[in-house]
DNA sequence: AGTCGGACTTAGCATTTATTCG
DNA sequence: CGAATAAATGCTAAGTCCGACT
């Protein structure tokens, strides 16, 4: 449906339909685009409040003029400011305004402007005309029909590059914001009534909220940690808690708890889901899209932009990682009353649900988040924000990388500064100087101290204790070995023999005398003063970003050691994969062999044995195909050769593809690629290989990936270097 | 210098969805 | 086509780091 005709100040006019306009204008501007608004090639900040003007990104525009014009003429297009040498001025290195300024422009200025165009900008100026008026006119010139079907594909194509806007100052996240707030957990369903509790053997109906607490344990009954001694006891004294007087004297013992048909009842349940019918699946879908659709999104900025977490976590029992000291506590069902919501004040407010309040509104644009909340296992603050393809997730993102990019131009200097700090009479500096020479040689983490008694006993460099290392003067023919061994973020272990530098061990030797195993190793240093240090050393520099530098450069230097020019792309995807894999092991991101491992594996390996014999019989035709070609000699026969010549060839790329994927897969056992990949590793490294080899970037990055790191997609170039 | 709340990144496992296989 | 398997996505815990305050 055609609602508005354009016309553009040299008479050259544009239709524009429904989704068109929604798609490039947002969503308030196009409710109130009336008989005359402003159009400009550029985003306006003005422009969302005076509701009159509006913007196209201005690729958009000229692609959407080549499909609507009625009378075709191609625009004049202006190009960016000078390409300067092709490389994008990162966001922290650079305060010269980035390719297109986003400075706040009167737009009665720009209305009174020479033209349509301001020589050497890009802005472009359009009018809105009366719809109505024009309505008669738009009726006798048809679209083709051609374009109309084109047009949903280049919207798909038209993708905000925030990466070529210059960026808001610093502190200030967004100008403007907003969005329906949160989605809460759907309320407790009461069990059914023939699903019984039974305590001490005999049948017991609950009330409705100590059956919801119940039903939470029930359905971990399977759980390993159901039978742990924390678990239960925590459980149970947050589940007394919301019983009635009455059931609180009868349920005195968790042990007399039978939840074994409340357990069947779920696993029934998980069962029938899974057996429904199509029809039953895709209404289900349809309604979470139709969710996602309405509150999985926002307006910051003139722009659209998922939300990563719109969903409110549910109730249910905190199950920390490792040996947690708060497992089996409740975890309350958040309430809007718990709710914070964070947009602008001229933005539409979303509304709490019918019956309640919002703790509280506020229109703070130094931060990122949407909504937020108070947990109650821990007391911390929990956000919602917004996904990792937005612009403030990505700016962020980026910077990450070229702060460690600057750590790259200076290291040399700071280990060297390191290695003379060894020597200092200062115990501080001597310690600061030992733990940076771990976190850079072995990516360790900085080490908060934590609360003792409310999390897992984990550590990191800073925090670790002297039972966590062992000297070893002379071990396996190395000298001066450290054996670490000791548990890390998300009770990961962290095991490794690491041959060091004779001042380094001394040094350890001398911050492990006269200490109980339970004592820090570095007991005049903290994060704090860590962090303080580094910050003398290069501005921005804290403990992670050595992280981020190792695991990055170490990337870029195995590929460059692992690629064979001569390979094929299976061949090239291993070496790649195994380049992760050295970063992965370096940052030391494991995971649990998972549960099916050997059968997929034997499963493989039975695949590439099929595949063998297949080649064998392959081959063997090929062969007879020869010898009947050598009698016959005619074109039948020859041409029979050359089919089962192919076929062979066929045949052993494939074995070597699935050869390829075994070798891949065994390395991988017990080590995670995603989080190096997704976290530490620049991807223009990544998307400069792939264009240099010839790599299709869907073979190193998914969909979610591409989106995420759609701005280093768009702007490495094949000669990137970290 | 130390403490603490707050904001934001990083992490692995669980669940869902897509693909392959029989 | 449905089951099995693999890949992708979702979930939320657990880190880092900063700045206000004491």
């Amino acid at each position: 449906i055609i609602i508005s005709l354009i016309r553009l100040d040299n008479g050259i006019e544009l239709k524009l339909n429904d989704a068109h306009v929604h798609f490039s204008f947002g969503l308030r501007v196009v409710e109130s685009a009336g008989s005359c608004s402003w159009f400009y090639s550029k985003p306006q900040r003005t422009a969302v409040k005076s509701e009159h003007c509006c913007w196209f990104p201005r690729d958009f525009f000229f692609e959407a003029a080549a499909s609507f014009l009625c009378c075709f003429c191609s625009p004049p297009r202006i190009k960016d400011e000078p390409d300067d040498d092709g490389f994008y001025a990162s966001p922290k290195e650079d305060s010269k305004p980035l390719k297109r300024p986003r400075e706040d422009d009167d737009v009665k200025a720009c209305f009174q402007g020479e033209g349509n165009t301001v020589p050497g900008s890009n802005r472009f100026f359009l009018i809105l005309q009366d719809s109505k008026a024009k309505k008669a006119k738009s009726k006798d010139k048809k679209v083709p029909e051609a374009d109309k079907r084109k047009k949903p594909k280049k919207e798909e194509e038209q993708k905000w590059k925030w990466w070529e806007e210059e960026r808001y100052p610093e502190g200030i996240k967004w100008k403007f914001l907003e969005h329906k707030g949160p989605v809460f957990a759907p309320p407790y369903e009461p069990l059914p009534e023939n699903v019984k509790f039974y305590y001490d053997g005999k049948v017991m109906k609950l009330s409705t909220k100590a059956e919801e607490v119940a039903t939470f344990f029930a359905k971990m009954l399977d759980h390993e940690y159901t039978t742990k001694e924390i678990f239960r006891k925590n459980f149970f004294k947050d589940w007394r808690k919301e019983m009635t007087p009455e059931e609180k004297s009868t349920i005195t013992n968790l042990s007399k708890c039978d939840f074994t048909h409340m357990s069947q009842y779920f696993k029934a349940q998980t069962e029938a889901r899974k057996q429904m019918s199509k029809e039953e699946k895709q209404k289900i879908k349809d309604e979470n899209e139709r969710l996602l659709k309405e509150y999985g999104y926002c307006v910051m900025d003139n722009h659209k932009e998922r939300i990563a977490n719109f969903k409110i976590e549910p109730p249910g029992l905190f199950r920390g990682r490792g040996n947690h000291p708060k497992m089996g506590m409740l975890k309350r069902r958040i309430m809007p009353e718990d709710i914070i919501i964070n947009c602008s004040k001229d933005s539409k407010i979303p509304p709490p649900p019918p019956g309640h309040k919002w703790k509280e509104v506020r229109h703070d644009n130094k931060v990122t988040w949407l909504v937020s909340w108070t947990e109650n296992i821990q007391g911390s603050i929990k956000y919602i924000m917004l996904n990792p393809s937005s612009r403030i997730k990505g700016e962020k993102d980026w910077q990450k990388y070229e702060t460690a990019r600057r750590l790259k131009k200076c290291v040399d200097k700071i280990r060297n500064q390191y290695r003379e700090d060894w020597k200092s009479k200062e115990m501080k500096v001597r310690q600061r100087a030992v733990a940076l020479y771990f976190i850079d040689k072995l990516a360790l983490r900085a080490g908060n101290e934590k609360e003792e008694g409310e999390t897992a006993d984990t550590v990191g460099c800073c925090s670790l204790r002297v039972e966590h290392i062992k000297l070893h003067p002379e071990l396996d023919g190395q000298e001066y070995v450290v054996e670490f061994d000791f548990l890390g973020k998300d009770s990961i272990r962290y095991y490794n023999k690491v041959p060091v530098e004779k001042r380094v061990f001394k040094n350890l030797q001398l911050f492990m005398e006269n200490k109980q195993p339970e004592d820090d190793l570095f007991d005049r240093l903290n994060t704090s003063i860590l962090n303080k240090h580094l910050q003398d050393l290069m501005e921005g520099l804290t403990a992670k970003v050595f992280r981020t530098y190792n695991a990055s450069i170490t990337l870029q230097q195995q590929l460059k050691e692992l690629t064979n020019p001569d390979d094929n792309i299976p061949a090239k995807i291993l070496s790649y994969n195994r380049a992760n894999r050295a970063v992965a092991i370096l940052c030391n991101h494991q995971r649990a062999p998972p549960k099916t491992f050997e059968k997929s594996m034997m499963n493989l390996q039975s695949k590439i044995d099929a595949k063998k014999e297949q080649l064998a019989d392959a081959r063997r035709e090929l062969k007879s195909a020869k010898a009947d070609a050598k009698v016959r000699r005619d074109e039948k026969s020859k041409k029979s050769v050359e089919s089962k010549k192919k076929a062979v060839q066929r045949i052993e790329e494939q074995l070597m593809k699935l050869e390829v994927q075994a070798t891949d897969r065994e390395e991988n056992k017990q080590i995670a690629l995603s989080t190096s990949k997704l976290n530490y590793l620049d991807p223009r490294i990544s998307v400069a290989w792939c264009k240099k080899w010839g790599i299709p970037i869907e073979k190193i990055y998914n969909k979610t990936q591409r989106e995420k790191f759609a701005w280093a997609i768009d702007m490495a170039e094949e000669d990137f270097e970290f």
